[in-house]
DNA sequence: CTATCTTTGTAAAGCTCCCTGACGAATGCA
DNA sequence: TGCATTCGTCAGGGAGCTTTACAAAGATAG
């Protein structure tokens, strides 16, 4: 429960975060200025400038002038005083960017991921990112954390790649730890749907929303889901598999079990297998079907039409229960308007009121994004962050109950 | 964003805080051992317990004594020293309870809801608070805060009923603000299904689980979700109304849009009319049904079988979306175990793991229990709070996003 | 029964951090 | 040029925490 570190620094950690967020929230301003945002007095705020200062978190920027009264200097953040890289593993791709305090992107680059796997991929990624590092200008310690997006099952606290699917063998090794060692750096890894649901809350169509929910459509299906402000992981880090939503089909045929029900009917397979019935010969690929589509083919019609028919009642599923502000859809399905607009014509059927749909404003960088912003905050968190973190108090154990962690 | 509080109370105030907290977690405990818990100097912990016991929540409790060394005095809070009312009106009966800081039920009282409506049921609430505080033996100025429970919609923030289904009148009426002025004290008003997971969480199968969900089925059908230790309510306060999932029917039929799509097929009047449709005779109330089942009707054993059969694919779409730890079912309904055990066996048909299933331990009480740990939490968070409350620092605004909130 | 060891709790001194009030410095305006 | 206004620093003081020292109280060994 409570820390063992002495209580001494917590105040002036306090202060040293609050001015800290004060720039961050209202660029630069004058020492003068934050005393009067923070509450602080002109005193103290000079100190922790000063402190700041020296340390190269901030610099100064210039000063105010055509008010009233003596000119003041301004302070902002010093952007190049640390660099994060934010990283987006996929089977086929991997895409990475060098970016600075304020999260501006310095450096990215896509290449197609190593196919032999393994240690080979993680020589990739360190080489990728000094040739980023270097392009970007960042000094030898000037990176201090590193975030990666993976898909498949990561364990939250080690970092470990437990189901890695398309790159063979990064499940056997210890991603996380060798990349440590070879960039010098801590880097956390977490699921690529989760990032690209922060890479949306943070650029995207969720800045601003409490809650809001984010549905990958692509060869499978997946979604994010943030909850006050915050990623909704579940007990077991499942939460989000809306492939395994009971829609779309009978949740009691085993044909669904495997993939899930609604991705049985919803995912790449689905869409082909359903074209393929209906009696579709212009191709196999849902991106071929989206062509014909395009070039009036009926029968990819229906089959989108279908698709979205299906898709519909689980987002209801998903307003249902959690009721978010928007439901951002992505991925390289998710993405189509076509589809996104049937979709939106058979929600309008379903009574109630449907719930906000945007199409991702990021598209196939929101996991690289969000990669980014959890490394900076992670990062804001390290430097400014605070030991104690006072939750609400726990209610006292009352009869046979267990008692609160 | 920051305060304007001047800062000088936040360390006695974080140590006040880790004291309570560490009398809380570790029961009676001599000074000593709170400075070895908390990290903090023997010479503050002493300043703090003494400021404490001036105030009268912690009382000296015995002095340890067999171990080697001088003895000690140990302390503990005082039970006694602030007392909470915990409430749940309902259509038809109004429950209340009187409870001490430790959370320990001092008097509780069950009575039919005054169905004038109204003001009366203001002044029957009243009533029956002075009561239950008498008996209680509360001296006058010892009761500090208020919860009620209540169906229908409830403004976060105001506490203000906007649909108060069974009670006439109780929409019209600032019942918080007539309770305040009454009572003398703070009321909080919260939907009732949001208190009973509040219960569960505290004294029920929820407690330890970080996320879980309880589900209330009766008349209508009601969720609510713990995520990560706190109730999710999502944007327009409607997270958890899986009456609308729409599994049990199909979606697009209209005759499902007003109660919504599960509830139309598992609500109570859902189940009476599958029963005379299947050509039941016994009676037209789901009680009446369990009656029947009981001495062995056979029709009456297929509606509840196929009704298991309808919630089965409902709870496996809340494991896939939220991924509790636990589902629990309360209500009316869901406690009857004939229908969870029929309901366990559909769940095991539908493949993959299925969720963990508890029917309510505290049943009927839950929204009692839970508006007694509502106000708990809002006491000792009013007693002992931080004004400051750190939560992670904002991203910097990057492009054309807006900034974080 | 006494000496010793351990633990508890208090006292005094010092440090950090914050605030207040006063004051010089800088700037726009009349 | 003088004045009002704002900026930033200096000096003084208070709150709260820690450390060191020490007295008090109890257990244990001989």
């Amino acid at each position: 429960m409570a820390t063992d570190a002495p209580s001494t620094p917590v105040a002036r950690q306090i202060s040293l975060r609050t001015v800290i967020q004060a720039l961050l929230d209202e660029g630069p301003i004058s020492r003068a200025q934050i005393a009067k945002i923070t509450g602080l007095s002109k005193q103290t705020i000079s100190e922790v400038v000063r402190e700041l200062e020296d340390d190269g978190w901030l610099r100064e920027r210039g000063r105010t002038q055509g008010v009233l009264g003596r000119s003041a200097v301004t302070y902002e953040i010093n952007n190049r005083a640390a660099f994060v890289l934010g990283m987006d593993l996929g089977g086929t791709k991997l895409r990475m960017a060098v970016a600075d305090l304020a999260g501006a992107v310095l450096a990215e680059e896509e290449v197609p991921t190593d196919l032999r796997g393994g240690l080979h991929v993680v020589e990739q990624i360190a080489a990728l990112a000094r040739r980023l590092a270097a392009r970007a200008g960042v000094p030898a310690a000037g990176l201090r954390f590193g975030v990666m997006g993976t898909p498949g099952v990561v364990d939250p606290e080690s970092g470990a790649i437990h189901v890695a699917p398309n790159i063979p063998g990064v499940d056997r090794i210890d991603v996380a730890g060798a990349l440590r060692e070879r960039l010098g750096i801590t880097i956390a890894i977490e699921n690529d749907v989760n990032l690209a649901v922060k890479g949306e809350q943070w650029q995207g169509h969720g800045a601003g929303a409490g809650t809001f929910a984010f549905i990958a459509l692509g060869t499978g299906i997946g979604m994010g889901i943030v909850a006050d402000g915050k990623l909704l992981r579940g007990a077991r880090g499942a939460a989000g598999e809306i492939a395994y939503l009971p829609i779309g089909g009978d949740p009691y045929d085993p044909r669904g079990f495997m993939l899930g029900t609604l991705e049985t009917a919803v995912g790449s397979k689905g869409i082909a297998d359903r074209y393929r019935d209906y009696g579709g010969t212009a191709g196999t690929t849902v991106r071929e079907i989206f062509t014909a589509l395009e070039a009036g083919d009926a029968i990819a019609a229906v089959t989108i039409d279908e698709t979205a028919r299906l898709i519909a009642p689980a987002l209801i599923a998903v307003q249902a229960l959690i009721d978010p502000e928007v439901i951002v859809l992505g991925g390289s399905i998710g993405v189509r308007t076509e589809l996104f607009e049937r979709i939106r014509h058979h929600l309008a059927r379903c009574g109630h009121v449907p719930p906000r749909l945007a199409i991702s404003r990021i598209g196939n960088r929101a996991a690289l994004i969000g990669a980014i912003g959890a490394a900076l905050t992670d990062l804001h968190n390290s430097l400014f962050g605070l030991d104690v973190k006072p939750g609400d108090l726990s209610l006292p154990t009352v009869g046979g109950a267990d008692g609160d962690p």
